[in-house]
Order: structure tokens, then sequence, then C-alpha cells
DNA sequence: GTGGTCTAGACCACC
DNA sequence: GTGGTCTAGACCACT
């Protein structure tokens, strides 16, 4: 289900952060599921340990999360912090389209965007070499 | 010109450079246009003057002026750096929008804020009550 | 100002939370400041400089704090996300109490704890060994 | 007896957990009563069993249950476990104190709050509008 | 077994 | 110089 790429910009810990969102997004993940145990999906992805506990632990303070010691890390959205996160969300966002604007930046770029993330197509653009000019 | 609002969630140097796009946007303001004195402008929006400098200091990371030490400050628009500024602005405007698909922030609403933004609505929702007509 | 407890059950990195939250309600920290550089409160602390990168990054995600790479960690409140946090806290407060009533913790205790954390008792009964009689 | 609220921020094992021990201090219950079973518990309340497996488990840890398999669960009050679990409160209570502090709760709210609970107001400033019971 | 904390040390990008 | 990420490995508390 996860698919990590070192060599990507974006850190691996939120790799495991955003491929967790679009799981719960895509319904296959759901409220009170059991994530892998940090050891189990360190192992599985190649990574430190230290990655996973970080994914998880930005993931609870998102309020995706539940951890119990002893226990486990399971599926529990916390509607609230939710809310909270969205607004927040939403002015960040008046202020990037802004910018992006003045930067000539069109809707129709906007729209691909949105459209390819909910696809799933990430982000294809080149990320270590980026063949594009600049 | 300019009309800062303390209180607001957006950082009052931030409502500076916006201000400023704006006004180049609508022509308010060209190429070659010298900007007031970090002084003066501070004592022009009543705010401290580190916050002004701090807003010119993002403007010139942006490409949008340049500071000529002993002479002023100068609408000089650095194409190479406004690119990029936006390559930058896209991967964050990415990650944001993958964050707001998650929260169930739709397209629709994504298209709106532009169109708003576009029309120079700006930022018209109050923080309290705005029934917010559309 | 900071005074690490290294055998207290709280966490390194909480207890610099806790002591920057302490310095911002005593007026000894405010909105701009710069903190020290993590390498040099980690000399400062003796402690590694993770842990303060913890700390840091925790106070970032409570909206206390603001980090520019490359220059620094200044004091900058966020007062949505504060609201928010504290509308949650409220919430979880009166869980809390709720089971405090039940456990026979009576009004005068809460009173004293509330008091002496205001004060800057913090939590002088012991933590290691415990002395106290049960 | 029980009137659980979906929609809730507090989690439905929770709500079970909290008029338990109501139901506990009025003297609806008393220490030898048996409890329904889960899964009797689970379809009066139409919940998912787990959920009031999950409260049955938090009540066992909190010392007011006992299950005897094979003969059913009781109301059991060990002190010993509620004395532990009294401090653990404890030390919670402080670190939520702290916080409350420094965002801004005073102590009224506190003993507000403390107060509404021990007359059996529980929680009546709801979520969005919610007047009252539904 | 579970997650939580902490250290020590490496490498990176940005200013 | 600044913070950010990641690894490797140790020890702890709780179940």
């Amino acid at each position: 289900m996860y698919d990590l790429d070192t060599g990507a910009r974006t850190p691996l810990y939120q790799q495991i952060v955003d491929q967790t969102q679009e799981a719960l997004a895509r319904g296959y993940l759901q409220e009170g599921d059991q994530l892998p145990s940090v050891r189990e999906m360190a192992r599985t992805l190649v990574v430190n340990e230290s990655t996973v506990t970080r994914a998880y632990r930005e993931m609870e303070g998102l309020g995706m999360i539940e951890t119990v010691v002893g226990r486990g890390t399971f599926i529990s959205l916390d509607r609230d912090k939710m809310e909270g996160a969205k607004e927040r969300l939403l002015a960040d966002l008046r202020d990037l389209l802004g910018q992006a604007i003045f930067l000539g930046i069109g809707l129709d770029e906007v729209i691909r965007t949105y459209r390819d993330l909910e696809e799933g197509k990430e982000n294809e653009d080149g990320d270590t070499t980026s063949p594009g000019a600049d």
C-alpha cells in the first residue's frame, strides 16, 4: 500500500502521512483499523523506526490516529481537530492562491493539480534531477 | 493605498506584500516606481519598522523589488526570481491541495476562492459571523 | 531561565515546552523574541540537539513559535490555533474533572494544583522516589 | 439508564464509562450489581460490541468492575486500583491545568466546570446548536 | 509485544 | 551560521 520515494523532496515521514490520508480518503483504511506496529512498518518500508514514529506522531497531532502504548496505533478521526485544521487550511489556501495569481499561475493549472492529486498521481514531474529548464 | 487589518490572521508583513502585489496587478504601481523608505512606510501604516523591513525582504525574495543602498527601494520585476518563486509555490500548492482533499474541501470551493481573489474580493468573509453572499 | 529535571516523568522536550509557555505567561518572552538556536539551547541545557528540535517542533505545532530555516526560531503566537486548542482543552478538562469527582478528588485539591502551577511550583512532590506517605 | 450521544466529541466508550460512574455516584448501581453482557449492552445501546468491550476494559482498569469468566461482569470497587487511577489522574490534571493557564483559562472557569459536573449538568453547551436532548 | 524518549552523529538546504 | 531529516541503537513503561 505504501510506496516511498527516498529521492523525493518530500520527507519520508510526510510521505507516510500523505499516503495514509490517501488510503483514508479512498476507503482503504477506516475508523478503528489498526495500523502496523512501528517496528513492522519500519521493516516493511525499509526505513528507520524513528521515521515511522515521527509519522505516527504527526498523524496523532492531526487527529487522524490514536495510540495506546502497549496495544498499538488505531485510526481514530478527531472531527474537532480536523475542522480547525480545515479552517486554517482555507486561510492558507487563500494566501497561496493570491500569490499564485500574481505569479501568473492560471486557474486551469490549479484545477489540473487538484485533479491529479485526486487521482493519486501525486507528483509525477521529476523530483531528483528535474529535466525541465529553470 | 495600503489598508492593514491588525487582528487578522494574516501577518501584517504579508498584508503589505499582498496589497503591493494587488497594486501592481491593477497598475497603481509600475516598474521603476519608488517605494517609501522603511521608516516612512512604518510611520504611515503605524506599524513597527521591523514589519516593513520583513515585507520588503519578502518582496525582494519574490523578485518584486530591488533595494539600492543609499537611493531607496524600487519596483523591479525579476523574471528569474519570479520563476523560482512560482516553482516553489506550485510545490506548496500541491501539498496544500493534498491536505484540502483529505479534509473534504472540494474543487468547487478552491475554484470559488481563486475567482474571488481574482476579482479583488480578497477576504471579505469576516472572522466572526459573515453571512457571506456569493 | 530553563531548569530541566532529568529524573522527572515529564519528558525533557515537554519540560522545555512547559517552561517556555511559563516564560511567555510571565512576560519573560514576548512576540517576536528570538529563541536560542537549537545547538546553543542544547549546549546550555546539556541535552541532545534532537531533544531541543523536538521541543521546538512541538511548539511550532502549538502555534507558539515560527521557525525560519537559516535565520532562527521566533516567538509568534498563532491566535487561531490557540483558540482551537483552548476549546479542545476545555473539553478534555471536563472529562478529566468528571473522573476526578468520581475518584473523590475535591475542588480544593484542584484549586490548590492550579494555584501552585500559577506560582511556578510545577511539581514539587518528588518524582523519582516519592517520599510522600500514601 | 444510558443515553449515548453519537456525534459528540466524547467517544462512545467514554460516555458509557462516565454514565456508569454517574449511576454509581447516584446509587443507581451498587457494589455487587451485575452489568449486562457485552453483547446485550451493545444491542441495547445500539453500538458496536467493541465499543462496549472497550468501555468495560476501561472500567476494569479504573477498578470499578470485575469480570468473572463464565459468570459475567460485576460492580466491584477496587480501592487500590482506584488509588492508582487517582494518582495518574492528578498527574494528567497538572499537565492539563498548566496548559489551561497558558491558554488563558482562569481558575474561575475551572471551578465553574467542576461545580457544573458535580451537579450533574455534564456538558450542556452543545456542539453546534443542539438545544436539548434529541 | 507495544509505543515513547533520548543520544550521537551524519548529511542536506537555505541564508 | 540556521533548522530539517534520517539512521542506529539504547533504555523505559505499559500490556
